[in-house]
DNA sequence: CTGTTAGCGCTTTCAT
DNA sequence: ATGAAAGCGCTAACAG
């Protein structure tokens, strides 16, 4: 394992030999400046040093100048392990766990979490679950021991009520993406059902009828909520009770592509396909080329690019997410009272070509 | 600003009316078990307690048992930041200091980190600079007061060397992308020269004569050192000294999008772009559209979905990047004393369509 | 304006 | 196998 980090030698070797070794990229086994080794050389106690890395008023400019210089001499450098611990050890750091940290929607919500929280003064530390149920409890509580301030996270595990003795301390917990099981939380989501049943009408006004869904399996609440959309709109038009054209497979990479190939080779195809992540929408884009005026298509997540390729998208703003979750956290942190919220985030449909196909039927 | 948290309370009132008021989500002024309430409750020193958490053998099975249940019943939770105190203020975190978030590119060097942190106990702190060279200190500096263990950065400011005096304390300092300026330092960096290099003379290959370059200007030694490949490349097949074919403006966007207008305005314009980044590279996949069959192009950094539209790239793995990063900071926290590395992150060129245009000059 | 005392929660001696 | 005392670096609470 790692070593700890080379203490103080209580009584360093005397520098007899100084003037033949250079100060070149030696590892002398030198310690960290304390407050005490600032005051002594200041001539000063250890609370005046405190005082004035404090930036406290009530110390005279001279010792004050002292003081500085000493500090600068020995590289001080406040402990902050210290100064939190003597706090009740509240730090101003706060965890984002998060499943996979390969997929870019995440990253741009990690953005848009560090840019709001560092206006804050709060950091952000990154853990990752590698998307495992299992470990998200194991993670968490490592983050906890740590006393991080606050907990953004995208639940994965079936349950958080194991954070419930926490959140009762007073540590905020926000969800993102999905709200908590079993768990007080606040949360902030998108529009997954508006933002899809808003797509199928926008192709059923174009005059389709058959409109495919591709997306991995429903057990998360995002994708539930956007199939829930799907059916919802084809309901209200009274077109069909259930879908055949729905592919509900894993869609990781290469089996969105697969489903596609299923859809277009049905006895009646599809004219129009509705992806419900970006992961699917890969494999649509994949598996129909660029013959959207064959059958047309509406991605869930906008991407990078989209928009000279001239996808369709049903697409929001990630960093705002990330945001409005951090938000949330430092609200709550003012505010351990309030109610639990969720927030959810627009999705707008950005229409650029893939998706506007007409169709008149016969 | 943001309160602290709430203390512990002296003395709770009696539970007479406990009965009455329900478990509810109630913020009892309840506080965080500590080891020795721990050790009241069962009965033992905070010491014993201490062992136990640490899972030291010396406990006897039937203290141990009774320990781990007080422990459970208040839900312990033992304060890294006392024990990361006593051990010399040694904590296990490793802060990434990124002057981009919404990059991509750095976001998957992100995941790579942080997956090998975690294979080593570590975890990542993620700091964002604003790309702005004079904040990089401020959060450097911050990030010492937490008494980060290791330092990961992707330089920015012009120089390095307010990090020495940390340098000779023990903290790892590994550089991302680019190498530090006046400071002892690994760095892990891409294979810029070669990569580009390489694909130029792929294009003189396929008969081209005249070929551009469009990238941010070369401030950053990454850029520079693929300037400095394609520069190497065409002079190498002794095609002009100087080429008129350079556009070195800033490419975030539009401007690059401008830029390829510009060339293909010449009298004697490009057959072949070689984009410097991947910003470049939207911008020129936006100018030319799908006609690659007039201009041919290759990218550097490889993105979403580029396979589908069948851009040819200068690509190499991101992730491996960080890996290989966190790798060298594990490295130097097990042996401080090793030199510096410099490591090259290979590229390879992929062959996608839209750089392989074959031109047969007169 | 400055210093002393005490203690945050933990672990390292050193006893027992 | 267990405990007592001391102290990591810092800062409230009180002096002076």
């Amino acid at each position: 394992m790692i070593e700890p980090a080379v203490r103080r030698g209580a009584d360093s070797p005397p520098d007899s030999d100084r003037a033949t070794t250079p100060p070149a990229p030696s590892l002398a086994p030198q310690s960290r400046a304390t407050l005490a080794d600032v005051g002594r050389l200041a001539g000063v106690s250890p609370k005046t040093v405190s005082r004035v890395v404090l930036g406290s008023s009530n110390v005279s400019k001279e010792t004050r100048e002292r003081v500085l210089s000493a500090a600068r001499s020995l590289r001080f450098r406040p402990n902050h392990l210290a100064r939190n611990l003597r706090h009740g050890s509240v730090t101003n750091t706060v965890a984002f766990v998060i499943g996979d940290l390969t997929n870019p929607f995440y990253f741009l919500v990690a953005a848009g979490i560090e840019r709001e929280l560092s206006r804050h003064g709060l950091m952000m530390i990154l853990a990752a679950t590698e998307d495992d149920p299992a470990s998200e409890e194991r993670v968490v509580e490592t983050l906890l021991k740590q006393r991080v301030r606050a907990l953004l996270m995208v639940p994965i595990a079936p349950d958080q009520a194991y954070l419930e003795g926490e959140r009762q301390l007073g540590t905020p917990v926000v969800c993102i993406d999905r709200p908590a099981h079993n768990l007080i939380a606040d949360s902030v989501v998108l529009e997954n059902f508006r933002g899809t049943a808003g797509a199928v009408r926008e192709l059923i006004r174009a005059g389709h009828r058959r409109i495919g869904f591709v997306c991995s399996p429903a057990e998360l609440y995002s994708h539930q909520e956007r199939l829930r959309g799907y059916r919802y709109a084809l309901a209200e038009a009274g077109i069909l009770d259930s879908s055949p054209w729905e592919r509900l497979e894993d869609a990781d990479g290469q089996t969105a592509e697969q489903s596609v190939h299923n859809l277009l080779a049905m006895a009646e195809p599809p004219t129009a396909i509705i992806a419900g992540n970006n992961r699917a929408s890969a494999g649509v884009v994949r598996a129909l080329g660029n013959r959207f005026d064959r059958v047309a298509f509406i991605g869930f997540d906008d991407f990078e690019l989209a928009d000279v390729a001239g996808i369709s998208v049903i697409a929001y703003d990630p960093a705002e997410l990330g945001r409005q979750a951090a938000r949330l956290v430092v609200e709550r942190l003012n505010d351990p009272i309030g109610l639990p919220q969720q927030i959810e985030i627009p999705t707008r449909l950005i229409q650029r070509g893939s998706g506007e196909l007409r169709i008149v039927e016969p």
